[in-house]
DNA sequence: TCCTTAGTTCAAAGGTCATTGAACAATTGG
DNA sequence: CCAATTGTTCAATGACCTTTGAACTAAGGA
């Protein structure tokens, strides 16, 4: 089962560069691009914001096309739509993040990486 | 007499997102980089919207740090800011433009060239 | 079956954004 | 000086955005 998606050729340039433009979710998107490859599920960015807010938001960047969000058991598995976007919008995707790389100002999505006990 | 901007470090990424997220502001900035090197002044935007909202538009452009502008006399000349942006967010400028380029559903910058007469 | 976990939906509040027309300022040409 | 040109400022409006808590759904485990 999967939620709403535009397909690629729907994603609208304005509506990204929008969607981007909100610190919370271009942390999302920077944190995602950081671990490429690997679906992450909502509960990976609960440090950035509410529970209902972040389904807000996630939910603004599926819908805008920039991330793909598959539903497994109660869990959301979500991950950047990157070749969608590089075939649309070739080195953008890259830009933002290269730029956003070094943005202090960002929110951080802290570490929820499985801990290994000493 | 220079009108307040940004000092290049100033320039937030989400903001500048934030800002060419606008279908007006976008198409402002793909005329502005078809014409670079050359300043243009506001009249030559009026096609896409009326005067007072292009004043707002491109004051929003140049408090993001996008655009300079220039006032001489009773016009106000407009650039890219292209050595800021480029600095600052490599090549970020450069994939906007060309993700732009080829965008049908931005509005039009009419041509407002000097017409040379048969 | 019952409880917990994961996430969504809803309505409401408060804020910001885009757009408008009227009024204003400043420069320039006659 | 007078008038036209160029663009800004202001107040108002409606729309959309972000955030919140409460209530909800759906799946999984004990």
């Amino acid at each position: 089962m999967t939620l709403p998606h535009p397909t690629a050729d729907q994603i609208s340039l304005p509506n990204v560069l929008a969607v981007l433009g909100d610190p919370t979710r271009l942390a999302i998107v920077r944190y995602l691009a950081s671990k490429e490859g690997v679906p992450l599920n909502c509960s990976r960015f609960l440090d950035l914001c509410s529970k209902t807010n972040l389904s807000y938001h996630l939910a603004k960047l599926r819908e805008a096309g920039v991330t793909r969000t598959e539903a497994v058991g109660t869990s959301r598995l979500i991950t950047l739509r990157r070749d969608d976007l590089d075939r649309r919008f070739p080195g953008l995707l890259d830009s933002v993040i290269a730029a956003a790389g070094d943005d202090a100002s960002l929110p951080a999505v802290g570490g929820h990486e499985i801990e290994v006990r000493a």
